[in-house]
DNA sequence: ATGGCAATGTTTCATTGA
């Protein structure tokens, strides 16, 4: 079973690729993030035609959630938002599929550290934090996954020194990611060896895709039973070239039966 | 073999992203 998450910047713009990329991957599960659609703008015909069922919450312009599952596949008990934390923003949706509770995350990007946006973003992270472990309590197969915003050590950083203290690499924002880590869940990519300079997202300016100058901010955060069955984790960096790319990667991991 | 911001909204620039 392959899992992927992909923060596509704008599911309208990308929508050809994306329908590509799911024809080329044939991914069970995708968790899309930044799709910037109303949910009546949906592009729920495309999707079906590439063989995927859509669930979805978004708004105009900014965020977005989906997940799209693979036909032949059923998604039950849908969940938009966090319970009992009615936000305006569409940044969470969630799942159950195959035995699979799937929770898809957008974390606020935070703008710059001590910002008013950096200031909800933690606010944000400790609300889902509480969230993921009564999750986890219910559901031992959960996987979290999507864009979380944060790159969790020096090694996920092109220019470690650069970034030092910067929002993103920030140590409340890493003590945030901890937390998520700490109620019970492994990040998928540090279960095998990975080459270095392994990075999911570079700035569309000045050459970052070209020079590598990228961050690992896009996570597949498993709990201990899909750790145990996960076969592989990766950055799929071919996604990033071309014309009209979303400057982030998607990210896949294969679990065994 | 990659490519020098991009997407959206209402525009001829402002805002946001990360």
């Amino acid at each position: 079973m392959i899992l992927a998450a992909w923060n596509v910047n704008s599911l309208n713009i990308r929508l050809p690729r994306l329908v590509e990329w799911l024809a080329a991957n044939k991914p069970d599960v995708v968790c899309l993030q930044e799709t910037k659609l109303e949910d009546h703008k949906f592009p729920v015909v495309d999707i079906a035609a590439a063989g995927y069922a859509a669930h979805f919450a978004g708004q105009k312009t900014y965020n977005g959630v989906a997940i799209l599952v693979r036909e032949g596949l059923a998604a039950t008990d849908v969940v938009a938002g966090v319970p009992g934390r009615p936000d305006e923003q569409k940044r969470v949706i969630a799942a159950t599929i195959a035995g699979i509770r799937v929770i898809n995350l957008y974390v606020p990007n935070g703008q710059a550290v001590d910002s008013d946006k950096y200031r909800y973003k933690l606010d944000w992270c400790g609300a889902i934090a509480g969230y993921l472990r009564d999750v986890l309590s219910r559901h031992p197969n959960l996987a979290v996954m999507g864009d979380f915003n944060v790159a969790p050590e020096d090694r996920d950083v092109h220019d470690p020194a650069l970034w030092a203290g910067q929002v993103l690499c920030s140590e409340p924002e890493r003590a945030a990611f901890r937390l998520f880590l700490a109620a019970g869940l492994k990040d998928s990519f540090r279960l095998f060896e990975q080459p270095p300079k392994s990075f999911s997202w570079w700035d569309y300016r000045q050459l970052a895709f070209p020079k590598n100058h990228g961050l690992r901010i896009d996570h597949i955060l498993l709990s201990p039973p899909l750790a145990a069955r996960c076969m592989s984790s990766r950055i799929d960096r071919n996604a990033r070239k071309g014309l009209k790319p979303s400057d982030h990667a998607p990210i896949l991991v294969e679990l065994r039966d």
